[in-house]
Order: structure tokens, then sequence, then C-alpha cells
DNA sequence: TAATTACATTTGTAGGACAAATAAACAAAC
DNA sequence: GTTTGTTTATTTGTCCTACAAATGTAATTA
């Protein structure tokens, strides 16, 4: 009766409210990076709650890298990890399936999204380690999960955006355990692809941004049959 | 001294340690949403650590919203929220500049991705949705923070990924204030895209999803350059 | 002045207490 | 016998106190 009465958000515990208010207040006021913070028993009493709860909100934004802190020099604003978060729900076992199927075509779409990048950072070096790649797997028959993940990786690389290569890190287990499951379904895949990671080497060495952007899609089209194929809106 | 002598990663408190234990423990036994867990004292009592340990450690996955718990109900696995932890640091002030950078050109990426599923998704009345909102800007000389997101907003809701959708919903504050901060610095934004909006919807309507592909990278140009001209590789 | 030592402060952890909520068991009324 | 109301027990949420470990600060001494 009396929650109903204060308003609607009163499913909050104390600990969410201070965490939000904690979040507020280092954004509202500019905190940077090394900045430090009034320590748990001050804030406790301005915001007239045990160390309990304050600590219970510290230890969240800790766990996001927003903050760290030390015994008695206390709490110091913190460069925060944008991934931190993310990474600990990023399984195939605990997202539900809706989840883990955008996030399969996410990474397509990711993996389409890249060639202008590509082509204006791309290296002789680069180059040079992405053909050597391409190399070895010249001779295979069929290209193993790691394979995969080695010239596409190194194409991540190749973008020049740590941050761009680091989310599609965390994406590959969603992927592969995704189209492990349209494969379990019956969805072949043993044809051989008409647009081969050598094929890809070549565009990217010699061609444009635009036609790798062509010759990924060819390449990506099975995946993208999987998971457009079964649509029905 | 006896630190250093248990292991290289001393760093890590108890509630760290608990929690990691946990996400692995719901993990490893194939928890699912609606599961219950054990009680808090149990969990404290089978671990070694104080109550208060464990809730810190709880209050984090709660925060990720990997558990849900109810007085006297006991606490039950939920349904994480992808983003829930990634969005309460996506912001201009707190991230690095590096991040930010990545960022901006994430959303490049992404939109340059999207093409299939616009083609492959696209229904007459996500059409006739995004005509309005063209027709809409066609008289104005340019356009609006606002206008841009109406715009491009349909196009994300068309691509039928939500999760996509409220990821780029995510990243347009950092985009919009990176961008703000080139023009600050004297980057010229006025000259006419060669590509409107009105251009990308006559592709999207008649065109091919190549051909949208091309068109978005133009109307992108600005952005591009803007981000790829200060590299020095 | 410089080095050392003692002190004070702050986080990390432990443990106890109780309120609120509610599921479960039980009792009562029809 | 079924339904309704009541009691009870359990679990989370919050508060409090205490103390160890670490470490910045100040006092003390050579």
């Amino acid at each position: 009766m009396k929650a109903s009465a204060l308003g609607p958000m009163e499913s909050l515990s104390m600990t969410d409210r201070v965490e939000n208010i904690l979040r507020e207040y280092l954004m509202d006021n500019g905190f940077k990076p090394g900045d430090s913070l009034p320590n748990e028993t001050e804030i406790a009493q301005k915001l007239n709650v045990s160390r309990n709860v304050v600590r219970e909100a510290l230890s969240r934004l800790r766990m996001l890298g927003l903050i760290e802190s030390r015994t008695r020099r206390g709490m110091i604003m913190a460069q925060p990890d944008l991934f931190a978060g993310i990474e600990k729900v990023m399984s195939p076992s605990i997202l539900s399936h809706d989840n883990q199927k955008d996030l399969f075509e996410l990474r397509l779409i990711l993996e389409m999204g890249i060639a202008e990048f590509l082509f204006a950072r791309k290296t002789d070096k680069d180059l040079e380690e992405l053909e050597a790649i391409v190399n070895k797997q010249k001779g295979l028959k069929s290209l193993s999960r790691e394979d995969e993940i080695e010239f596409h990786g190194k194409l991540y690389e190749m973008t020049g955006n740590d941050t761009f290569r680091r989310f599609q890190t965390l994406l590959f287990p969603v992927f592969d355990h995704v189209f492990k499951e349209y494969l379990d379904k019956g969805v072949h895949m043993d044809l051989p692809n008409p647009v081969s990671h050598a094929d890809l080497f070549d565009v990217l060495k010699s061609g444009t941004a635009g036609q790798f952007r062509n010759a990924m899609y060819v390449h990506l089209t099975p995946y993208f049959t999987t998971t457009l194929k079964k649509e029905h809106s």
C-alpha cells in the first residue's frame, strides 16, 4: 500500500537505487579516471543507507570497471571496460534463443560492413600474413572451425579497430553454436563455396571495397540463407 | 608474501572469486530461467565465506539480469539482459577516446552490413512508413539529429533483428558525440549529400541489396572520410 | 634534514540481528 | 470435503558492530 502510493518504480531495491545514484553522480560531475570518490561510510551517511547497501552497489560498479579501490587509498574512478558486463552473459547456454539468433545475424552484418576499413587500413605486412593463412588452407578439402577463425580473425585484426575485434571474439562462440544447430537440423554446407578465402584475399589485394563487399556476401551466402529461410513475417 | 606464493591472480577479492564460482556453477550445471538457486546462507557456508561476500557477488549477477530474487521465494535463474552491463558504461563522458572512436566506426560498419536483412525482410508496410519519413524530410534544407535518427532508426527496425536495433540505439549517443567533435575541429559537412535518404529509399524499394550497399556507402562517405583521414599507420 | 616508527584511515571480510514478505502448513467455517 | 482464514517458518533486504590488512600521514629520532 505504502509502496504503490510512493510511485510507480517501487520494485527497485536500495542497492539498485544507490547504484543509479552513484553512476549519475559520477557522470554528472564529470569524474575522470584517477579522480577519487568519497569513502564508503561517507556515502552511506549521505544517502542514509547502510554501508552494506553502498558496498553492494559499489561492487557492481567495480565489476564494470567503473571504479577501483585499494585499502586506505580509497576508491578512484577508472576506465570502464566496455565489454566487462556483456562477456559474462555471452554464453549459448544462458542466452535466449532469440538473442542467439540475433547475435548470429549480427556477426554476419559486421562481416559485411568491414570492407571500407579493410581497404583503408590494410598494410603489406597484413596482406602477407593473410596470404600465408590462405596458402596453408589451400590444400584442405574442408575448413575446420579453427581455419575459419584464423582467416576471419585476421580480417578483423586488419580493420584496425580493436573494439570491433574484441566484439567479434565475444560473438563467435554464440555464432558457432547457432550454426551447429542449423547443421544438426539438416542444413547442408558441403557444396564448395563459390568464393573461397583465396578469392577474398585476391579481391582484398587487388580489388576495390565494393568488389570485396559483394565477394564477402557470396562467401557468406550459406549462412545468410540458413538464417533468412526460416523467416515468416 | 603469502599472496604471491599462492598464485599469480591474487588481486582478486573474495567477491570476485565467488562471482566467478557462481557464474560457472550456473553455466556448468545448465541452469535455465526459472530454476531456483540455493539460498544465500547455504552458498556462504559451502564456499566458506560470509554472507556479505555472497550478497555482493549475487548483487552483480542481479544487475546483469542473470538472477532474480524475491523474499522467501528465494533466488531463481533469469534470462540475462544482453546489454544490461554495457548500457551503464556507454557514455561519452566516461569512455576512453579510443573506445569512442571505435564505436563511431562500429556504427558505420553496422550500417553498411544491414543490406541483406533489409531486402530479405522489408514489408510493404515498412516501405510506406519509411516513405512517409522521407517525404517529411524532402522539403528541409538540412537534416537535424532527430531526422537522422528517425530515418536510420526505421532502417534498423526493418532488419527484423531487435538485438541489433537495441545495440544501435546504445551506440548512437557516442556516435553523435564523436561526430560533433569532428565538426568542432573544422570538418565540413554542408555540401549536399550525393545520396540522400530519398535515394536510399528508392534503391531499397526497387533495387537490389548490392546496389543498396553501394548507395549506403556513398551516403556515409562524409563519416568514413572523417574517421579514415586521421589514420597514420 | 632524513629515516624510521607509530598512528589513523579506509577497504575487505565476518557475523549477528531483525523487518518484510510469502510459501506452506494448519485450523476453522460452511 | 472444500474453501477460507490464520499461524508458522523461511528467505531476502537492510542495518549494525567489529576487526584485519594495507597504507598514507604525522610524529619522532638520529
